[in-house]
RNA sequence: GCCGGGAUGGCGGAACUGGUAGACGCGCCGGACUCAAAAUCCGGUUCUGGCGACAGAGUGUGGGUUCGAUUCCCUCUCCCGGCACCA
């Protein structure tokens, strides 16, 4: 054995010998049971970062662990290869998207070896493989038969200097990017998943879900967003029906029908037929509706900006006195979400109520509070105006609890033809059309004759053509003529490929399900994704809590409902890990481009912020996740050639705990590396002593024995740690004590040296999951022949673990004054004894008379006087 | 704005079910080794007072429950994630 640790030696002999086993390669039904660890899997940006590495460590400690366990493995790994920075750095480079993205993974393919990860490398997938999207267009059309997929018009960013749609994240304050126009809403026809008929099974079916965070579950809750209510119809009155041609009435989505007799006002969205037919003959009205038409489309926007609205002189009528009300146009009022419409009641809605302290609204109370007691509404708000309580000055129906006049009010709308009682979800159906180049074709035909055609199964994958390079002006499909001209598959005449592709988050919905069906020509899966599924343990960034997670349990029962696979859930559990921020530097560019700094080349020179290289200003953005967009990331490369794989698994698992976020520094990696370099002379220092004793654990001295309960008692606390809270962190930390408890120990005996053999190989096994090259390395030292990663887990000693004495703290009055030793389970009389009579803890009684002794077994006494 | 989470020494964090606040590591200070430096090893390190034994204060803010609160409840502040076209 080598005195001096060398990482690099010692990292290519442990990955040349898994390799040349192929001990990674997953089989269906080899070994114990199944276990699916899945990693979400990386967008190939160009190298990794730290997120990166703590993603992929944590899956593969768990991995690694559950090998050791017996269980049967699989860790597959892909690329998650269509998107949005692919045709940026077309745009900046002139490099095709393809040609870049393939480079990418080539490059992160080679990091991820070198970090020594157990992926089984055969199963390696690529969203961008016609092999892999061909199955999206496949399911696609499945959908489009069942009414799954559906096309309806959509509201998206239109940049009208560059003539194209943008992504959300690249308007900046209402402008876009490149051009800083000012960005307008444009509605167009677009394909849409009705997750919304999953909405209540995928609710209901987040209480099953117990291997997931209860925060994860509570957002996707809140997301769906179930509301029994009641919908109203508001019979127009005159002056409308006169506007829109016809009799009709403006339908309303409310969970507070109790209140209905407090509607003072209706609000409309800007998109509204009524508005804009209003608008016709309202100039003002107009200007405003246009106004509304610019700006952002992210609810984010929507909420924070000023609410305004204007009167349309329109009027309906309240369904039960027929008294009339006026309708206005606001801001806030969404066309997508609901009827596009909702009744204003100032007096018990806290946003109505400010819109019409704006403008001049009447307040109508018709709810009294049960608790708190107030003669009307006035300014300001306070929470009791939106409780439920007893209704007043509600006609009929006043004198009720809210609760049972909802309801009353439901049923006699019902009667009359006025409304019903309804649910409504805040879930919204999937639009998946993007008007994008790097992406899966969606596979439709517009035929000026037939209309909208599927492409015929045989005729699938629709090929996404590689050569092409975006400009920023549209999508360069629609300009490709061997890609857009085709023929009708229906009557053979002159046609158009649709030219939009679909949603990156189709591609990562069903991803994990191929890895199980992995190379399978004919079919999107098979029976192996019957034994791997569903997958045991998913790990991945908080940020996915809601979009991915949602779609991916969607998409799996549209999945099932076809019979492709037998599983309700894709993942059983769920580890979402904390973000890896870094800060966030910018210069503001032409247009409303930001170019931004890494923080690395970035110093503080009095008080601000700027950039190394030219001394110049930077903006500080605050802190946010390593991100490509934001410039931010930190490669790991330079930690794995300066330090090893080993140093950067075990500092980033050292770190924080997985679920939390982190501020990345390096501070500290030099503790990782020292730590290993410490293990490994431990225990070259204990076989270059002579050969290593067979152990006597029965004649041990009190040193020894100390030394024996804690590695029992590590082993435990490691296993503990790793397997069930998943906090490495302070397994690494107690492994630590462990290592400085045996290095301590005389070793000129051999009983000493076996009782620090033991300690060494405790840690040994027990890190090897996360450091697992130096790990594999030591094993062989410490003298046996079998890999490592061939050990099973060890198990605790319960001898070992045995004490004769423990201390016990005493408390006075919950202040801590002392310390007693008792044996161990010694009676509580003699506790309470001691207690009483230790030194310190006398003078705090001070013959007070004692009211009472609380024994908390094994921990403290508390004295109280 | 709405939904979810977080805040503990100079720094990362520990305290798992309401029971010793600060484990482990970084940094820093002192010492050993060295011609010297690096590396390594030993000791110290929440703050205040005290030579010390020890005492007082202390887990973002303000309140509450309890013999006892970092932990439970309420209020506020700041930070992070998501908000449907970043992935």
């Amino acid at each position: 054995m080598d005195e001096r640790y060398d990482p690099a030696r010692v990292e290519r002999a442990a990955q040349d010998y898994w390799d040349s086993r192929q001990v990674f390669a997953a089989r269906e039904g080899a070994r114990g049971e199944k276990y699916y660890c899945l990693s979400m899997f990386p967008y190939p940006s160009g190298r990794l970062h730290m997120g990166h590495v703590r993603n992929y460590t944590i899956g593969d400690v768990l991995a690694r662990f559950m090998h050791m366990r017996g269980r049967n493995v699989l860790q597959p790994m892909g690329w998650d290869a269509f998107g949005l920075p692919a045709e940026n750095a077309a745009m900046a480079n002139g490099v095709p998207p393809a040609q870049w993205t393939r480079e990418n993974i080539a490059y992160m393919k080679r990091q991820l070896r070198s970090l020594g990860f157990a992926i089984d490398w055969e199963r390696e997938i690529a969203t961008c493989d016609p092999d892999y999207y061909r199955w999206n267009q496949w399911l696609f059309l499945r959908m489009l038969e069942k009414g799954i997929a559906y096309k309806k018009t959509g509201v998206v960013n239109w940049d009208p200097v560059d003539q194209t749609v943008l992504a959300n994240e690249q308007v900046i304050d209402g402008r876009g990017w490149r051009t800083g126009a000012l960005i307008e809403k444009r509605e167009i026809p677009m394909y849409y998943l009705r997750i919304t008929a999953y909405a209540d099974e995928l609710l209901g079916a987040l209480d099953g879900l117990e291997g997931w965070p209860d925060r994860v579950r509570t957002m996707q809750a809140n997301w769906i967003g179930k509301s029994v209510g009641c919908e109203i119809a508001f019979p127009y009155a005159d002056d409308t029906n006169e506007v829109m041609g016809a009799a009709g009435a403006l339908k309303v989505f409310t969970t507070r029908a109790d209140t209905l007799f407090g509607a003072t006002f209706m609000a409309i969205a800007a998109e509204h037929p009524i508005a804009l037919a209003a608008a016709q003959r309202d100039a003002k009205l107009a200007a405003f509706v246009d106004e509304c038409r610019r700006g952002s489309t992210m609810e984010a926007d929507v909420a924070t900006q000023e609410k305004k609205g204007l009167p349309t002189g329109l009027h309906v009528r309240h369904p039960f006195t027929g008294a009339p009300i006026e309708i206005w146009v606001a801001n806030y009022v969404l066309m997508g979400y609901g009827e596009g419409a909702v009744m204003g009641v100032p007096a018990h809605d806290e946003r109505d109520f400010e819109f019409a302290g704006r403008h001049g609204i009447a307040i109508v109370g018709v709810v009294k509070s049960r608790r708190g007691a107030y003669d009307q509404v006035v300014a300001p708000w306070i929470h009791a105006y939106g409780e439920y309580g007893i209704t007043v000055d509600s006609g009929e129906f006043s004198g009720l609890e809210s609760e049972a006049a909802v309801d009353a009010i439901a049923a006699k709308l019902e009667e009359r033809g006025l409304g019903a009682k309804r649910v409504q979800f805040r879930l919204r159906d999937w639009g998946i059309s993007r008007q994008r180049y790097w992406g899966c074709p969606i596979p439709l035909i517009h035929c000026p004759a037939c209309g909208d055609v599927p492409v015929p199964d045989a005729d699938l994958p629709v090929r996404l053509p590689e050569h092409l390079v975006p400009d920023g002006s549209g999508n360069p499909l629609a300009k490709t003529p061997e890609f857009v001209d085709c023929a009708c598959p229906k009557c053979g005449g002159a046609a158009r490929r649709e030219t939009d592709t679909m949603d990156t988050f189709v591609d990562s919905s069903w991803y994990f399900l191929r890895f199980a069906s992995a190379g399978n020509d004919h079919a999107m899966v098979d029976g192996r994704a019957d034994y791997w599924l569903p997958v045991d343990q998913y790990i991945g960034g908080i940020e996915h809590a809601i979009l991915h997670l949602l779609y991916s349990r969607f998409w799996t029962r549209v999945m099932r409902d076809l019979e492709l696979v037998k599983i309700d859930e894709p993942f059983a559990r769920l580890l979402t890990q904390g973000m890896v921020l870094n800060h966030i530097y910018y210069r503001q560019e032409g247009g409303a481009r930001r170019s931004y700094f890494n923080p690395a080349d970035v110093e503080q020179r009095d008080g601000r912020s700027v950039l190394i290289l030219d001394g110049e200003p930077v903006v500080h953005d605050g802190l946010g996740t390593m991100s490509k967009s934001k410039g931010n990331g930190v490669d790991p490369q330079k930690l794995v050639e300066e330090f090893g794989a080993d140093t950067a698994r075990l500092f980033m698992m050292f770190a924080a705990p997985p679920e939390q976020s982190l501020e990345w520094s390096d501070e500290g990696v030099h503790g990782a590396f020292r730590f290993i370099r410490r293990l490994w002379k431990a225990v070259h220092d204990l076989v270059s002593q002579g050969p290593l004793p067979v152990a006597d654990f029965a004649t041990l001295d009190a040193p020894q024995r100390a030394l024996r309960r804690l590695t029992h008692q590590t082993l435990a606390k490691v296993t503990d740690d790793i397997g069930r809270r998943h906090t490495f962190n302070t397994a690494i930390a107690a492994a630590m004590e462990l290592l400085n408890g045996a290095v301590r120990i005389d070793t000129s005996e051999a009983a000493g040296r076996a009782v620090a053999r033991e300690a060494l190989e405790v840690i040994v096994l027990t890190l090897s999951p996360i450091i697992p090259h130096v790990t594999h390395a030591l094993w062989h030292a410490l003298g046996h022949e079998r890999a490592l990663i061939e050990e099973p887990w060890p198990q605790p000693d319960p001898a070992a673990l045995e004490r004769e004495l423990v201390e016990l703290v005493v408390q006075v009055n919950g202040k801590l004054r002392g310390r007693i030793t008792v044996a161990a389970g010694a009676p509580d009389d003699v506790v309470r004894a001691a207690a009483l009579a230790e030194d310190n803890a006398r003078k705090f009684i001070n013959d007070a008379p004692v009211r009472k002794v609380i024994i908390v077994p094994g921990k403290l006494v508390n004295v109280v006087v």
